[in-house]
DNA sequence: CTCCAGGCGCCTT
DNA sequence: AAGGCGCATGGA
């Protein structure tokens, strides 16, 4: 038996030659689709050191989100009016409340929850802004990072890649799992003559490998971690499916039992891929813009800032220290020659 | 050359 | 509790 397919607009016929009979099939598969947004920010949401396989290219944000290549174009009133991409600023320094991301799959697909749980969605911004604490630092994080949304990512794939993390510079994170998924991953279907794309190595793919080989993509230090914790994985040690029925502080627990997670890495994995809004990683940039913004010449203790950290952002503390992290990072800090991202605060 | 980068683990006060 | 240091690696 074989099969062809034909795209159409907006249906999918399947083709199936079968016995020497020819049926023809009507699914509801696509190539692309359109989600409505509103208060939604593409560019800041992809590229604020949350997911670390997002490219832009040619205007469109490209990944892998599972066994899939997407692509993922955002539109917005404004935005189309006057060239700013997907970032749109009306007249008057506000940001578009609304607009559509277009997403593209290189294979049809009929059902995609898949992506809508990825990006988030369906999540209402203004009711988690509205929890953020009404103070100066957090009005001004939101007023330069209107639309900055969590992603919703794979546990594996999130602690692998937190585990990268340790001390590196986010380009730097990018090219250690670029060369993860180019090495060990599987080549993923892409558009005709499109570079080949690939998936984020499975646990089982990353346990059978040496120390060596991971070293080779220049995990240096952080290969045993990764190393240990795709064996634990597999061997049912560490449980990630388990950990989304835990309470935050339980599976916390458990995540830092592994070598080389703390609790830094444990907020990231505990918040960008199981969801859970409480969980406040706190880095060196988190710190600094506890420090700088709440405790302006003030010199907190540790015990202090984590005593502030754990208390004072309510509910989505999670989703408000991505504003802080995002906010100093590009809009306050900008850290060398070749990034003149700095500009004034959305007036 | 130096210093630092979305840390962690271990050591010493 | 708080601070120091090594750990690989690359870029400024």
């Amino acid at each position: 038996m074989s099969s062809a397919a034909i795209c159409g607009e907006p249906y999918l016929f399947h083709l199936w030659f079968s016995n020497g009979i020819v049926t023809a099939e009507v699914v509801n598969a696509e190539l692309q689709t359109t989600f409505a947004v509103r208060d939604y920010d593409l560019a800041a949401t992809l590229d604020s050191g949350q997911a670390f396989r997002w490219q832009l290219r040619e205007g469109a944000w490209e990944g892998v989100i599972g066994q899939r290549w997407v692509r993922l174009h955002q539109h917005s009133a404004i935005a189309a009016k006057n060239d700013r991409g997907a970032r749109g600023v009306a007249a008057g320094g506000h940001r578009v409340g609304f607009g559509t991301i277009e997403a593209r799959v290189a294979r049809p697909v009929s059902d995609w929850r898949w992506l809508e749980t990825c990006l988030q969605t369906s999540v209402s911004l203004p009711a988690v802004l509205a929890a953020f604490p009404d103070d100066a630092p957090m009005r001004a994080a939101v007023a330069a990072c209107h639309g900055l949304r969590l992603l919703r990512q794979d546990p594996w794939e999130c602690l692998a890649s937190f585990l990268c993390s340790a001390t590196k510079q986010i380009v730097q994170i990018r090219q250690i799992i670029a060369l993860l998924c180019e090495r060990f991953g599987e080549a993923v279907a892409v558009p005709h003559g499109h570079m080949p794309a690939f998936t984020f190595p499975a646990a089982n793919r990353i346990a059978a490998l040496t120390e060596a080989d991971l070293r080779t993509c220049k995990l240096g230090f952080r290969a045993p971690h990764v190393l240990a914790a795709a064996r634990q994985v597999v061997s049912g040690q560490l449980n990630l499916d388990q950990l989304a029925t835990l309470s935050t502080e339980f599976a916390r627990n458990e995540l830092v039992k592994l070598s080389g997670v703390g609790p830094k890495i444990a907020d990231c994995v505990l918040l960008f891929a199981y969801g859970r809004q409480d969980a406040f990683p706190r880095d060196v940039w988190v710190n600094r813009a506890l420090r700088e913004l709440y405790f302006p010449r003030r010199r907190p203790t540790p015990a202090r800032l984590r005593e502030f950290a754990r208390t004072h952002f309510g509910p989505f503390a999670g989703f408000a220290q991505q504003y802080l992290f995002h906010y100093i990072r590009v809009h306050l800090r900008p850290r060398n020659g070749q990034d003149h991202r700095r500009r004034d605060a959305i007036s």
